[in-house]
This record gives C-alpha cells, structure tokens and sequence, in this order.
DNA sequence: TCTGGGGTCCTAGGACCC
DNA sequence: TCTGGGGTCCTAGGACCC
C-alpha cells in the first residue's frame, strides 16, 4: 500500500435550506424553491430549479418578485429549528462513514478519509460515493463531496464536484497530485475559500484570475498583501496543511443577538423591549453552553441604503466585574448601554446585543465577597425559567422589560413551513388503508 | 415599501510600563 | 536643547465564512 497523508472529505448539503423545506413537500420534488432570510428580505436558498431559473442566493426578494412568479417557485421564511434538526441527522449518518468529523457549519462537515483505503484513486472514490449515497439515503438530503490533502483544496473540490451531474462521479470530485494544476485551473480565484470580495477584485486587478495563478504567487508577498490567512490559503492550495482542526470542546467565543426590524423604530421605550428580547435570547444561549460572559456590547444603526436619510450606528460595551450567566443582569446592563448610545431623530433599522470574553461556568472564579445564598437562588430561578422555555416555547416566560403587548418591531416571517420534526404540533400525519 | 444573522481571525495603533 | 525603545495588552475595524 502506498503511503499517504491523511486525506479529507468535505461533505456538503446541497441547497441546504431548501432541500430541508423539500424533505416534506413531496409535491415540490422538481419545482423551484427558495428560502428567504430573517425578515423575509432576500434570498439565502435556492434549489437547482431556482438557480436554473436565475434565482440567486443574496437577492433581494422585492427585485425577483417577477421571475418568482413566473417560475412558480416555491417561497419560503427560515425555519432554523427544522434546519438545525435535519443538520444533526446528516452528522449522524456521517458518524458511521468517518474516522473523525468536524462539523464546519450547518450544511457542511470535514471528515477524514478512512486511512485503511491508500492512496487507490479507486478506492477513494468509491468511498466518496458511499458517503454520498448513505447521507442521501438515511436523511433524504443531497450532498456533494471533495476530496483532497488540505481543507482548502477539499472546498475547491467539493465546488467542482458540484458541477459534475452525471455518472459515477456525479457530485463528487477528487483533487490530487494528477490533477491538482488543472483542477485548480478551473476555480475563479473569488470561489476560493478565504478569498472574499475585496482580495478578488485586488487579485483581478493584477491579473489573477484563476486559484491556479494564485497558488503560482510568492508567498511573502502574499502575505504582506493578505495577511497571515491569505498565505495559509497559498500554502494550502499548494497541498500543505496550514488549517488545523477546530478543538471540538471548545464553546462559543463569542455570542450574537441581532435583527433587523419590521419596520423603522424611533422610540428609545421599543428600543429597550427590542434590547431585552436580543439580551433574553442570547444569555439563554449562554446558559445552555454552561458559560458566563464578561462583556456585553450593545449596537445600534440605521438603514443604509435609505438615500436621503443620515446614517447613523453606534455601539458600546460593559464589562462586568466578574463574569455573568444570569440573565436580569444581562438585560440591566443592555439596556443601561441602549440609553447611552440612543440619539432621538432617527429612524432605526436595527439594534443587537453581542456577548464576549466567554468562559466556562464551572472554571470561573467566584467573584470575592460573593453572597452564596443569593448566587444560589438565582441559579435555580435562570435554570427553572430556561427549562420551562426549552419545554413550552421560547418566551413562555420572560423578563417584563421585553414588553407584553404586541411587539410591533418584530421581524417578518410571513411564509414560515412548520416545525415538522421539533414540534408535536406540527408531525406530518400519515393515513393508512 | 423592500438588501440576513451569527460567527472567526488578523492587524494596526494607542495606552501603558519600565 | 535634548525629546528612547521595546514589550504587552487592549480595542476597533476589516476581512472572511456560511
């Protein structure tokens, strides 16, 4: 058997958001469907259908309300809680094909390739298409597959894979040393992993067009003009591991609540109930990591692409005197700051509450003076209020501050799919005979 | 009318210390 | 008149990802 370095397989779910919305509308099987983004404002899915029909991720809804309609594409809001399930299932399946598994997002994961296989260009590719057929086959999801020696000629493969749709190597590609020069050949020099928008249009400029003539660069200059993640991808496309695997144990670094509102939002009060929401919602994500944060920050702006109004974005953070997982305290502390960087006369599109310098509960060093009692029934009262949320929905109960009444800023999600496999309410209902 | 939300990593530059 | 330099820590902002 030849020797080899370990191989990597990335596994990713094909239009994953509207492949979930696909799983249970068998009538939908080959009609276009997309998935809108929070506030049903633009397009993050598209199925092959829609893409055929020239329906893009990152359009917004109000521009392809014709093309929609005459494709008859199917529309629908996110409905996370069914991605999130669908994603765990995919990851299941993987777990009996792989070594080890990194889960990179939801829609895609790096494994490793069994090393028992070689370096047999057969072998592998049979494998890859084991792993293809299985996920489909035990979720229902389709999924493309790249295999290389690094992660960022994986993703490379995995884009080219795509293309392929016919055949044996139907949605699988491999990258190696044969083929890596054309291969790379074949990839727009933006469509690399880690080379956004604003490197590409850098690199166009100077005549670099292809992740081929990429790889071709001197490394130190790259570095100097891209930063140390612009020479680890070089090095990478040239076959050398720079991307080490994630520490799976390690949590969130940092923790995001943020939304755009329904509609302008001018008064500091709907502010406040907006902030304590976001806050609501981020330290419940704390908690179910078992962390406490050391800071909060608080952010605010206008719409930017409103012509003829001012824009305007602030933001400020609080750092705690010890770190805190408690959410009364969470919300005091985002609201004080709201107040701070409030300024009346404008028109606000959205605010967020971000939570940073996390560290785990248990590690965490007891504030001095601390009053035990105190610390003690408040850790009771946040774990009866998260578990009563986990069981009965989100917001069953909450803080006062977030408002009672109907909560006017809220974002739109007028086309939601139900929660097929999260909620009882919601479980397709089969009939026999 | 109407352009997402949740993350990570890197760097430059200021503050502060000796 | 002369007006250091090196180290560390922190933060804001930029770039990227899906």
């Amino acid at each position: 058997m030849e020797k080899r370095d370990t191989l990597i397989a990335l596994v990713d779910c094909n239009s994953f958001y509207a492949s979930c919305e696909k799983l249970f509308r068998p009538d939908l099987k080959n009609r276009p469907v997309i998935v809108l983004s929070n506030n049903d404002s633009c397009i993050v899915a598209a199925s092959s259908e829609a893409k055929k029909a020239g329906l893009k991720r990152g359009l917004p809804l109000f521009q392809q309300k014709q093309l929609i309609e005459s494709c008859g594409a199917a529309v629908f809001s996110s409905n996370y809680t069914l991605y999130a399930d669908i994603s765990r299932r995919v990851i299941m399946a993987l777990g009996e094909l792989a070594p080890s598994i990194e889960t990179y997002s939801i829609d895609e994961a790096f494994i490793e390739v069994p090393f028992r296989l070689g370096a047999d260009p057969h072998k592998i590719a049979s494998y890859g298409r084991e792993v293809r057929e299985k996920v489909t086959r035990y979720t229902g999801i389709p999924v493309s597959v790249g295999i290389s020696s690094t992660k960022t000629l994986a993703k490379a493969a995995s884009r080219l894979a795509k293309k392929n749709n016919k055949g044996e190597m139907e949605h699988l590609y491999i990258i190696d040393n044969e083929n890596r020069i054309p291969s790379l050949k074949a990839v727009a020099v933006e469509d690399v992993w880690g080379i956004g928008m604003r490197y590409s249009l850098f690199l166009r400029e100077r005549g670099i067009h292809t992740a081929y003539a990429f790889s071709l660069l001197d490394p130190w200059w790259v570095k100097k003009k891209m930063t140390l993640t612009g020479y680890r991808t070089l090095l990478e496309l040239n076959g050398e591991k720079q991307v080490n695997p994630e520490d799976p144990s390690s949590g969130k670094k940092a923790i995001i609540s943020s939304r755009q509102f329904g509609r302008p939002v001018t008064s500091l009060e709907e502010l406040l109930e907006a902030v304590s929401d976001y806050a609501t919602g981020a330290s419940e994500k704390l908690y179910r990591q078992s962390s406490s944060a050391g800071a909060v920050t608080v952010v605010l702006e206008t719409d930017r692409h409103r012509e003829g109004e001012k824009y305007y974005s602030a933001g400020r953070s609080f750092l705690f005197p010890s770190p805190v997982s408690y959410t009364p305290d969470i919300i005091k502390a985002s609201c004080a700051l709201m107040k701070e960087i409030y300024s009346s006369g404008y028109n606000y599109k959205r605010a967020g509450v971000i939570l940073t310098d996390i560290a785990s509960t248990d590690k965490m060093q007891k504030e001095l003076f601390e009053e035990i009692n105190e610390s003690g029934e408040r850790k009771k009262l946040q774990q009866a209020v998260s578990e009563i949320n986990f069981r009965y929905g989100r917001n069953t109960l909450s803080s006062l501050s977030r408002g009672t009444g109907t909560l006017k800023w809220q974002m739109r999600r007028q086309r939601l799919s139900p929660r097929y496999t999260t909620d009882i309410n919601d479980f397709p209902v089969v009939s026999a005979g």
